[in-house]
DNA sequence: CGTTTTTGACCGGCGC
DNA sequence: GCGCCGGTCAAAAACG
């Protein structure tokens, strides 16, 4: 009996040893787990840390960078409203005093929301600008440098409104109408009736040349091998022809991501070069865009804004730029960018580019982003031809003059012209180019669909990297990089163009004129140049003021 | 069966 | 006025 209750204890015991043990397995795995959770947790907490800390790199360089555009863009205030001072009895005297007001009234205009990215309808004068950067400045740098990098994001945040909202929103201001009573509706109807150029007779040249200069279109030269380029939106075809002088049928395609969107592309191989995929897109989107829609849109929109903002001498407020074109005009502005740094420069060298086939109607102002160029010039090693896509392309964006039939298809190196000059009677055909590298857009736009779904890198189309992505990226993801670039070819316009001012041939405006950026700058052979040519900022600060507007 | 593409017809501008 | 040309329409066919 006691054996057996002895025993018995014994099995409890037992039982209770090896409960306890099987309590110290459970709890031993309990703690592995925790312990598990704990690393990873702390690896993730260190992941975050790492982001984080990129991030605040980012974020203080879009800082920095900002600061250099605000400086110079006083100094740019500044020298204009010097410039300005002397120079205005003196186009009073020459072009009307009307004229002039309305050129200034608008210049300060484009200036307002140029400097500070306010919207353009709460007009400022520049004085205030230069105030607000002042303050901004100073605010800047009185706050320690860890404490006010938000401050700093809220004040860019506030001053720029970046984001791709606004650029449609701009790109609307620009297209159409901005009038109240302007609806999309009517916006359809402009772009369905396009074939109205004569209407606008009645009203004069400055009307057709507005109409004209809302119409303008934005041509993307890419190689592709399919039929037409993955750009993110959806389309559906309405039409196929054969256009003269091209063997290759030209098709028409409309957006169809909204029912409304006037948006139309037309979709052509280039003649001389069937690997060649010419892409012309026109109109504005009035719908919110998928994401892998938006490179091309801001892309395409901010060309459209460049090619507008230029010749466009209308009296609208927000699209008149200072810009007088001229004959035999032309300015390069060249943007090279390895990776996703917008280091431009030194395409100088480069010749501009004008596609002698154009798709589009003459009638309208096109501008063409060329992404079939060859890398030609020593920096551009990185770029081959027939190769993959290499991450450091460069590309170049210049603004050149629009003698299309003396202009050379250099086939770029990689660059962005902006070109038409040839504004005669504001009835001409406006054509510019606007070269940002090569290869396909399909591969471009497509890789980070690809990249996210398939990370294969032997995917030929996903190794391939756009200079278009990474001019996109580069507006996207600092914008305020890309403006300091703008400010450099504003202050190379303004200080330097100044300098080389003195070639000016014979009342004949010969704009030989080019506007380089960096290293670049120092060798532009400025022949002439819009601002001083008329005391007005002019392209580039419209292009900038658009830019700065726009929610990139 | 709904959507997209194809394709000939149609329209308006432009030049002769 | 006529023909050419670019652009669009819309019915039929093709596609998924």
């Amino acid at each position: 009996m006691p054996n057996s209750y002895g025993s018995g204890i014994e099995e409890k015991r037992v039982d209770c040893k090896i409960g306890h043990l099987d309590q110290d397995h459970q709890t031993n795995n309990l703690v592995l787990k925790k312990a598990n959770e704990l690393e990873t947790a702390k690896a993730e907490m260190g992941e975050v840390r790492e982001e984080n800390k990129r991030l605040k790199m980012v974020l203080h360089h879009i800082k920095k960078d900002y600061e250099s555009l605000q400086l110079r863009f006083f100094d740019i205030v500044k020298d204009d409203q010097d410039l300005k001072k002397p120079t205005d009895h003196n186009n009073n005297s020459a072009h009307g005093v009307d004229h002039v007001h309305h050129h200034r009234e608008t210049d300060e205009a484009e200036l307002v929301s140029l400097s500070l990215g306010r919207s353009p309808k709460e007009p400022k004068s520049s004085i205030n600008i230069v105030e607000d950067t002042r303050t901004n400045l100073s605010k800047i740098r009185d706050q320690d440098h860890d404490h006010h990098e938000y401050d700093d994001q809220d004040l860019i945040k506030a001053n720029l409104t970046l984001g791709l909202g606004s650029e449609m929103q701009l790109t609307s201001e620009l297209v159409t109408d901005p009038s109240p009573e302007n609806s999309s509706e009517l916006e359809v109807k402009e772009l369905a009736g396009a074939k109205t150029p004569k209407r606008n007779n009645n009203n004069g040249d400055d009307e057709v040349s507005q109409a004209h200069a809302k119409r303008a279109r934005v041509s993307v030269r890419a190689r592709c091998d399919t039929p037409t380029m993955n750009d993110g939106c959806q389309w559906r075809k309405y039409g196929q022809k054969i256009a003269k002088g091209n063997p290759c049928p030209r098709a028409y395609y409309r957006c169809t991501v909204a029912a409304s969107c006037p948006v139309r592309k037309q979709v052509q191989r280039c003649a001389e070069d069937m690997s060649i995929l010419i892409t012309t897109y026109e109109g504005t989107h009035n719908h919110p865009l998928p994401v892998t829609a938006t490179a091309m849109a801001s892309t395409t929109s901010a060309a459209a804004s460049m090619l507008l903002s230029g010749p466009s001498a209308s009296h609208d407020p927000i699209s008149t730029v200072g810009f007088t074109p001229s004959k035999n005009s032309s300015s390069a502005l060249n943007i090279n960018g390895p990776h996703n740094n917008f280091n431009l420069f030194d395409t100088l060298r480069t010749k501009q580019f004008y596609s002698p086939i154009n798709p589009a109607s003459p009638l309208f102002p096109t501008i063409t982003l060329d992404l079939t160029a060859p890398q030609v010039s020593s920096t551009s090693a990185h770029f081959n031809r027939s190769s993959s896509f290499a991450p450091t392309s460069r590309s170049g964006l210049s603004f050149g003059p629009t003698q299309p039939n003396v202009l050379q298809p250099v086939s770029g190196n990689g660059y962005l012209s902006y070109g038409p000059m040839s504004y005669e009677k504001a009835q001409s055909p406006m054509n510019g180019s606007l070269n940002l590298g090569k290869q396909a857009q399909e591969y471009i736009y497509q890789r980070c669909a690809e990249k996210m779904v398939n990370n294969n890198s032997q995917s030929s189309s996903s190794v391939q990297e756009s200079l278009t992505e990474t001019l996109t990226k580069a507006i996207t993801s600092d914008p305020s990089t890309f403006k300091s670039v703008i400010a450099a070819a504003i202050s190379s316009m303004v200080g330097g163009g100044e300098a080389h001012l003195g070639s000016k041939q014979d009342g004949v405006e010969k704009l030989g004129q080019r506007l380089t950026l960096g290293e670049a700058a120092t060798t532009a052979g400025v022949s002439h140049n819009p601002l001083t040519q008329n005391g007005q900022l002019g392209l580039a600060s419209s292009y900038f003021n658009r830019l700065s507007s726009s929610n990139f």
